[in-house]
DNA sequence: GACCTTCTAGTCAGGTATGACTATACTAGT
DNA sequence: ACTAGTATAGTCATACCTGACTAGAAGGTC
């Protein structure tokens, strides 16, 4: 969950940014992955700044319109690392955004990547586990067929975190 | 879009219901494919209603809270439809919620349905072009992770989507 | 027959997201 | 030197979603 308030996070951890700066960067490169609009963007970082996780300074330059810098706080950091855990070792989402996680998992060690992936692998057996029983009731292929839909998203998803785990493993032995 | 709508108007397609049926239904059937909440699923039919998409008839009986029954009227059968093409011919959400538009494809001839599913996989494959040509320009593997993860998911919708455009062929073949 | 739980049926306040809008600065062409 | 177009920087009204709540009926159990 909150995949928006990370990816937010995740980019104040770089570096301090404006508003501005943040929403450009998410439009030009990560257009495929998140479809997070401007307006949501500011509207995370005031309710960030409501929470205490970034701190904001004002800069005027002329008569344009100020810049409100952000800077990610101890508390922010915090916040950072809990929705980072979280977004690795959950499986509900099967979409790109739900995986935002992915993106940040240089900030913590191989080890502990690993095993939050490998707790997010398990959840997802169970998952498939629970779409391949589901009956189909139906005369139609509809509601099969989405169901085989979802089955198959899972299933891709299984093989990617199996693959990821493994490629983790073998770059620490490395 | 708007996948919630088609859903609420998918399930009213079949016979006229009130809103805890239909609440009843997803959450009992469909949690695997739809998340979609109580609260919303009675907002979709207020907004439907004010649209002239659905008729209600209040039921009393007794004391207890009177039933609302919506229908579908006309307009919103063409908005159905509507729907239910747009969802079929759109590739933009990778999603199982995205795909919800499978669920009905039997409102439409197997003809029909496999033209929209072919524009689907022309759009798919140029997503999926879009998302090759990513460069990595990060030192660490996260960004990189992430987009091979996109466009894992990307290749697995047009497997099933080439999959499934063949089964409607060979099904109207026999 | 009193109490607790679950099922039925839905509402509402408050939080979230976003399309449309404002306003200045810079750049290129004519 | 003027204008059109784009980049910068953000706000705001409105629509949308959902957790928490209300309320009666039915069923179980001690």
């Amino acid at each position: 969950m909150d995949e928006r308030e990370l990816l937010v996070l995740g980019l104040l951890m770089t570096q301090s940014q404006h508003g501005y700066q943040i929403n450009d960067f998410i439009e030009r490169n990560l257009g495929q992955v998140s479809d997070m609009k401007k307006a949501t963007a500011y509207s995370i970082l005031k309710r960030l700044d409501k929470q205490g996780c970034v701190d904001v300074t004002v800069e005027q330059e002329g008569n344009r319109p100020p810049r409100q810098i952000y800077s990610i706080t101890d508390r922010g950091r915090e916040l950072f690392y809990d929705l980072l855990r979280s977004s690795l070792a959950h499986a509900e989402n099967v979409t790109p955004a739900g995986e935002i996680g992915l993106m940040f998992i240089d900030h913590l060690s191989r080890s502990d990547a690993k095993e939050l992936l490998k707790i997010k692998l398990e959840k997802m057996n169970q998952l498939i586990e629970a779409c391949s029983s589901i009956p189909s009731h139906d005369e139609g292929i509809g509601v099969n067929l989405s169901f085989r839909h979802r089955l198959a998203l899972l299933e891709c998803n299984r093989t990617f975190l199996t693959e990821t785990i493994q490629e983790l493993e073998n770059e620490s032995t490395v």
